[in-house]
DNA sequence: CGACTCATGTCAGCATCCTGACATAGCGTC
DNA sequence: GACGCTATGTCAGGATGCTGACATGAGTCG
């Protein structure tokens, strides 16, 4: 089919695959439990940051404000978040989970954690703090500017 | 605004963030050019395997058939790409770079080109070469599947 | 206090990409 | 040659996310 010609060697390319693969993984196994990976990340951020407001939340799953929004208004639909109807001070909506919210988190986390280790599993501990740390370094590089 | 605590620490988060940043970095190089990120894969990937199928070009930059068939469509309309009316064999339509399209390349990838360079700045040879070869596991052991 | 800046929530409109489905061509097997 | 399998190109429909814009509230500085 293909002339067997080198893909692209490039870091960048390998950082797309990787993540593509990591995201499709990801899709397989929180499907069967009903959610998407947005969906996923929204709880899992509530969980470690209770009462998070709508753009802390986008912020965290990168994603636009109004792309989180209709995501929460949906989980606070679904009984999975609650929000104050009005805002105690200020505008901030801080949500935070439902005990229906924190099960159904519990059992998508398990899954997540699977995915985590299969990719992990090919690695030694000290292959994965050096990766760790390349990546983050990679990261602040890029949030750096052009300058 | 935020209380501090800590953000996600697991490499899956990390990887997202990386490549999250890495997109953002490279759509505003890519911008002034006039082209997007699909734009520019598309391209890049005709250069190293020209005559290429559709279904080829989508595999490669992570996308669907349809997708990259509306991509391509839109790059031949405006003379960056060139394809037969008619398949000579089957129902492959082999594209292939015009100069206008070559031309285009080599702009985006010498933008690309300083990005990753930037990516990488903070990392020595040898932290690259372990990141790359990590990211190569991370890739293989997630398409192995749950098995 | 008044003006300015910033962040937030929200609305409307648009672009992008995907899912599902279909017909067709090549390939291998029998 | 007939059949099944795979891959490709294409069409229609819908879900998802983003850009642009607006009003409001909080904090800051003169």
């Amino acid at each position: 089919m293909s002339r067997g010609i080198d893909l692209p060697t490039s870091m960048g390319y390998l950082l797309k695959e990787a993540a593509s693969a990591l995201r499709a993984a990801m899709e397989e196994v929180l499907r069967p439990l009903g959610m998407t990976i947005t969906h996923y990340s929204c709880l899992e951020l509530l969980a470690q940051r209770p009462g998070s407001s709508n753009s802390e939340l986008a912020r965290g799953a990168f994603v636009t404000r109004q792309s989180m929004n209709v995501l929460v208004h949906g989980l606070e639909r679904d009984g999975y978040v609650s929000r104050p109807a009005e805002a105690a001070v200020g505008k901030v909506l801080p949500a935070r989970l439902t005990p229906r919210g924190r099960q159904s988190l519990a059992a998508a986390t398990a899954a997540v954690r699977s995915v985590e280790l299969r990719m992990l599993s090919g690695l030694t501990p000290a292959e994965r703090s050096t990766a760790f740390a390349a990546l983050q370094s990679m990261t602040r590089a890029l949030r750096a500017g052009p300058g």
